[in-house]
DNA sequence: CAGACGTGGTC
DNA sequence: TGACCAAGTCT
């Protein structure tokens, strides 16, 4: 066993590091709005699913005072899809307090202060915009360093333990001179080396000094505190249309889920399927179809009815009613998208 | 502090 | 097919 070396990491970084649209060349200034507006996208989200929100968001907002300037509706559609949406409202309060400082605060605590910013991103941007010397602990890190040190306990209680041994990995010169650059190494080396599944421990520049590694447990870390059963829920959905042919959609409540966003109306879900009666002053009612969809803690099965509706009718039905002239609407979130989509 | 909060890809 | 997981934050 060796110890972990800035050094190693650092040069294997700048063999394999991954190209990506936020992630500046050498010798290149990041913009903190980029870096900020890409880590916020990747909470939780993957590269994969980032990366053409990410290109559509920046050409609609390029800047910080852009973003800040923009309609509230315009912000939610642009991130409708992505998932997580409390992120797009956070986003839009941040960018409208930075803008009005003139700027991204350059230190944890300023930055950690604004919304949608906690521990981790904050220190991803201090790291990666600022060069500030700190090692910003996400999944990623979370892993190498349970892996690293062989740490047993599950998480997440063992979180504080492994934020506290990944702070250990930056001491050195190098990773000090280079802190950006070592937060992403750690990122890459996460992502395209200890894997979740099938770490490839032969090509690890850390092999060496990974005590999972030495002890033939490294695919097993880190250890998980067992998961809760999903429950199952029931809804309905209406495609109601105006005799002008345009579709009824409600503006949800601004907290909660799907919070902000555009949707279907339909009764709340609930454990037991819901009875199907047309509400008042809807005609032709039509049954399409059953989507379904998982969230994070629950399932939901989304029976999709058409029907006609009148202007008035629509008011009593919908708190905030919004007419689409779209053939299929977009803005929508994946659970609504695929509801529209139907076909029927 | 444990639970709420989306979605799509992978095995 | 279903369980797991991905650059977490908020309450």
């Amino acid at each position: 066993m060796t110890t972990p070396s800035d050094r190693a990491l650092l040069r294997w970084y700048d063999r394999h590091r991954r190209v990506l649209p936020w992630r500046v060349l050498p010798g290149e200034t990041a913009d903190p709005y980029r870096v900020w507006l890409s880590e916020i996208m990747l909470q939780q989200t993957t590269v994969a699913a980032v990366k053409p929100y990410y290109a559509r968001f920046l050409a609609a907002f390029p800047t910080i005072d852009a973003l800040a300037r923009a309609g509230e509706a315009d912000v939610f559609a642009a991130w409708a899809g992505l998932g997580y949406y409390s992120r797009a409202r956070n986003l839009h309060a941040c960018a409208k307090l930075v803008a009005a400082r003139g700027g991204f605060p350059d230190t944890i605590a300023g930055l950690e202060a604004l919304p949608g910013i906690g521990p981790y991103t904050a220190r991803a941007v201090a790291a990666i915009a600022f060069g500030a010397p700190v090692v910003p602990v996400d999944g990623n890190v979370e892993r190498v360093a349970a892996r690293l040190f062989a740490v047993a306990e599950p998480v997440p209680g063992a979180r504080p333990r492994l934020a506290a041994l990944a702070q250990t990995l930056n001491t050195g010169a190098e990773a000090q001179a280079r802190a950006s650059d070592f937060a992403q190494a750690l990122f890459d080396l996460g992502a395209t080396i200890c894997t979740p599944r099938s770490p490839a421990c032969a090509l690890c520049p850390w092999r060496d000094a990974c005590a999972a590694q030495a002890q033939g447990i490294a695919a097993e870390l880190p250890l998980r505190a067992p998961k809760v059963a999903r429950p199952q829920r029931f809804g309905i959905a209406w495609r109601l249309r105006d005799p002008a042919g345009r579709l009824l959609l409600e503006r949800r409540p601004p907290r909660g889920l799907l919070g902000g966003m555009l949707g279907l109306p339909g009764p709340a879900w609930t454990a037991e399927r819901p009875d199907a009666a047309p509400p008042a002053g809807v005609n032709d009612c039509r049954e399409i179809g059953t989507v379904r969809h998982v969230f994070t803690h629950f399932a939901l099965d989304l029976q999709v009815f058409d029907g006609r509706i009148g202007l008035e009718a629509a008011v009593d039905l919908v708190a905030t009613p919004v007419w689409s002239d779209a053939a299929s609407p977009t803005g929508l979130p994946g659970l609504f998208a695929k509801a529209v989509a139907l076909p029927g």
